[in-house]
This record gives structure tokens, sequence and C-alpha cells, in this order.
RNA sequence: GGUGAGAUACUCAAGUGGCCAACGAGGGCAGACUGUAAAUCUGCUGCGCAAGCUUCGGAGGUUCGAAUCCUCCUCUCACCA
């Protein structure tokens, strides 16, 4: 049987572990849980690090359970925060949470004829039928104030480094994930809480709540948080966040997020979002030191979590895309497309309409650039134009050009861009 | 409830009657260089081709002239109760 937690420690995913929890999961097959936020109907890239943990525990041959926080979402996770959060409302809540769930199923293997199937659960079940006397006696009890507040997460919201204070509700929270596991220490004899290391103080209440309340061993494991190199933070863009969700992130910007990671990163990240084993990893990694502008890191990265994302397909499409948009290709390259190539390449590009007949007529650059919402006013156009950043199908071109037919893509489309990676169609009807 | 401080562009933050479309820093964008990188250098960062126009929490007022002075309002913060 693979060593689960060896396999975590190699690739520098561990962060925090409970005493005696490795040598149990090497004993025994269990089952452990890692918890979801359903904060938006989309699980992005930060998310991808828990998945791939419960990944990485159902091939061990344990039992992985993923718990979407329908009750705790509607509570707030003050960890990491220093502003109390804004509450969702159920109906937002109810589609993020199918929406997760719709994600997840993805990454594991939910199939029932398997020994180990993943399960799915949603604490709302459980803590809906919940009154407020019997959560305040049977779970509240057992753990007392001085406990609660000797957690970071609180401790940080008491002091004066926070302008806000903490709400009764935030504070509450950690009985809640606390119960959790408690719940499922009950009911899926689920011995193991594991999660990001800013859930390490939640999860030791689960484990001093099953210990006072079941007078159970139950277990822990936390895992780094994913840094960046540069500081900024992981899994967002100036877009904003990199989701999984190809609607929301097309597989193509997805792909360009693993692809634009820096050389320091790229190491870390080979390990924590592939599978690939050890002798391979090392292999690839001095491929790369030996020539780094070829980012075979990158590269590698960028294929495995795409294809593990969005399919195989759809990485293609990812490469075909960025080969275009990055490679050499010129104005006589992009007008041998043919119209679906060509929406597929530009999938996600914002676009706009324009009617033929102001094509025919000749449309000057300026307008053409600040009327369909590409940049927004004449001015920003006109200060584009003196950086020399505009183009329009790929080839630079001054403030007097004016667009027509003859540069029309699949007599369709034109292709403008200002800058290298910002891109625009106007699309003729 | 009382007292005090404050609200300036994406953020922080100068400006306390004309020299203010508003110092500076950060961020962002672009150009050069490069590996679609990092670092570095340069330019831009309210609208307008321009004359000019609209901005400094909101509404009024004083003044030839207001981000700056006055009145009221809204909100935030701190201390006290």
């Amino acid at each position: 049987m693979m060593n689960f937690v060896e396999e975590l420690r190699w690739r520098g995913m561990l962060h925090d572990i409970m005493p005696e929890t490795e040598d149990y999961l090497l004993k025994n097959k269990t089952t452990g849980y890692i918890g979801f936020d359903p904060t938006a109907d989309s699980l992005h890239i930060g998310s991808l690090v828990p998945i791939i943990i419960l990944m990485h525990f159902q091939k061990a041959g344990h039992h992985p359970i993923a718990l979407v926080g329908g009750a705790t979402g509607m509570v707030g996770d003050p960890s990491g925060k220093s502003d109390e959060r804004n509450l969702l409302d159920e109906e937002t809540l109810a589609k993020n949470i199918s929406g997760v769930k719709a994600q997840l199923t993805r990454f594991l293997n939910f199939d029932n004829d398997i020994e180990n199937a993943a399960q799915l659960v949603n604490n709302y079940d459980w803590m809906k039928e919940i009154s407020l006397i019997e959560f305040v006696r049977d779970v509240g009890k057992h753990i007392t104030v001085n406990y609660m507040m000797a957690k970071d997460s609180v401790k940080k919201r008491l002091s004066s480094e926070s302008q806000t204070g903490m709400s009764f509700t935030e504070f509450t929270y950690q009985l809640f994930q606390g119960y959790d596991f408690y719940h499922l220490y009950k009911e899926k004899n689920c011995m193991l809480q594991m999660g990001g290391s800013d859930q390490w103080g939640n999860i030791t209440t689960g484990t001093e709540l099953i210990r006072r309340k079941a007078q159970g061993k139950a277990y822990a494991l936390t895992c780094k948080l994913i840094t960046k190199a540069d500081g900024s933070k992981f899994g967002k863009t100036a877009g904003g966040n990199v989701w999984l969700d190809a609607k929301r992130t097309s597989p193509y910007k997805f792909y360009q997020y693993w692809l634009n990671s820096s050389d320091e990163d790229a190491e870390k990240y080979i390990k924590i979002f592939t599978f690939l084993d050890k002798e391979t990893i090392e292999k690839l990694i001095t491929e790369h030191k030996e020539a780094p502008h070829l980012r075979i890191l990158q590269k590698k990265i960028g294929e495995e979590v795409t294809i593990m994302t969005h399919g195989e397909e759809a990485y293609k499409n990812a490469i075909k895309a960025s080969s275009i948009l990055f490679g050499k290709s010129t104005a006589e390259d992009l007008k041998t497309l043919d119209e679906q190539t060509f929406l597929d390449v530009f999938d996600g590009v914002p676009q706009a309409e324009v009617k033929r007949s102001v094509i025919e007529n000749g449309l000057e650059i300026v307008p053409a650039f600040a009327e369909n919402g590409f940049l927004k006013s004449n001015g920003e156009v006109r200060r584009a134009l003196k950086e020399n950043s505009i183009s329009v199908n790929k080839e630079k071109v001054k403030d007097d050009f004016i667009i027509t037919t003859k540069d029309l893509i699949a007599d369709k489309f034109v292709l403008l861009q200002r800058g290298k990676k910002s891109y625009f169609l106007l699309k003729i009807i």
C-alpha cells in the first residue's frame, strides 16, 4: 500500500500532522475528509490542492469524503480573514453547492463499484436538524471558551490588529466545523480531517470534540498553503480568480496561468499539481535547469493540470490557441483559418458585433477600439497608439489605419489587440 | 447617548482660497530587453484632437475664484458611558 503521508511529504505538501497519524494510516484503510466552502458556484485553482490530496488519499486505498459546507458556508470561517465575512443567502448557496459538487465528481472516483469510492456530503443535511438548545447543550458544553479563544484565527481578530472585531457568528464557526468532524466520525467512521494549514485550529476543535464527547481518537493533517515566489496571491490574475469552470476561465486561460508560472514556483507546482512520480519530476527539473527558456516544467504542469481539469481535447485547443497567439503567426496565417478553428482559438476573447456596412465604408482605428468597449475612451486609444501597442490582425498599426473588408478573417472577424496579451474581436454581422 | 478625529482618483497619501485635473508612493497598462518570464530602463494612468469640460463623501452657501471657508446632512473611526 502506498504511503499517503510520505507521498505528501516528498511533494512538499505536508504542513502539520497530528502525532501517530502516519502510523495509523499505514496500518489501516480509513476514511478521511476535507471540507469545501461553497462561496461561489465554481471552485478555483486554490481548491485544487485539497482535491489532489483527496485523490492521493483515494489512490492510497483510503476512503475520501468531500464535504460541501452548506451549513458552515452560512456562518463564515474567520480563519485567515481580518474582516467579518458577508453571509450568503440560501438561494445562492444552493446554486453554489450544486456547482461545486459537479466539479468534484470530475476529480474523484465516486463509482460505488470500487471498494473505496469517494463520497460527497453536505453538512447542511445534519446541521439543519439540530436545534439551538441541542447544539448549545450537546456540543457547546464540551468545549470551553478559553479553548476556543486560544485559536490563532480567533486571537488575531480579538487583537488590536483587527479593526472590526469578531461577531459571535464567526466565533461559533469552529464549533460547527468541529461538529462536522464529530458527526462524520460517528456516522461514517471518519478518522481523519485534512485541509489547508489555516484550518489547523478548526480541525483540532473537531478532534478535541471527538475526544471529549465520544472518548475517541481522531487524526488531523494539514497541507502547506500555496505561495508564489513573488509574493502575489496564488490563483489570482488581474482578471480575477482562475476558476475550474470552463465557462468562467477558459481552458486556454487556465493553461496560460500555469505556463506563466515562474521557474521557482514551477518546481514546487510540478510536485503538487501533477501525479508524476519522483524520478520523472527530478528528471524534468534537471532538464529545465539546463534550458530554462524552453519552460519544460511550466509546459508539463500546464498539460497535466489542464487535461485533468478540462480533458485532452481542451488541452489541445489551448496549445493551438497559444501557438497562434504567441507564435510568429502573421495576418496571413490568421486569414487561412476557417471560422470554427478561429473561434476555438479565440474562445473567451471578448467581442463585439459590427455591421458589415461599417467595415465596407472603412472603420477608423480610434472608434474601432473605443466604441466597441475594448478600450475605455478615445483618449486611451490615442495614448495606446502613441505607445505603439495597437495591432490589427497581429500587425502593429498607426493612427491613420483604416479597417476595411480586406482585413476580415474568415470573412467575418477582425482581431484587435492592445499590447501582447490583450485581444478583442470584432464580429461582422 | 457624550466627546474628539476623519471622508481626496484603483489603494495609501499630500494639498488648508487662485500657481490644482490635484505632490508622492504602490498598483495597473504599454514600449524596449526577454522565455508569452524575472530583473531593469522609459512612457502612460478623469473625458476631450483641441478650446475646454466634469472631479476631492452628499446638498446648499460665501467669493471674481473653493478640494481648501461657512451651514446642514450621511457615513467611518477612536475614547468615554
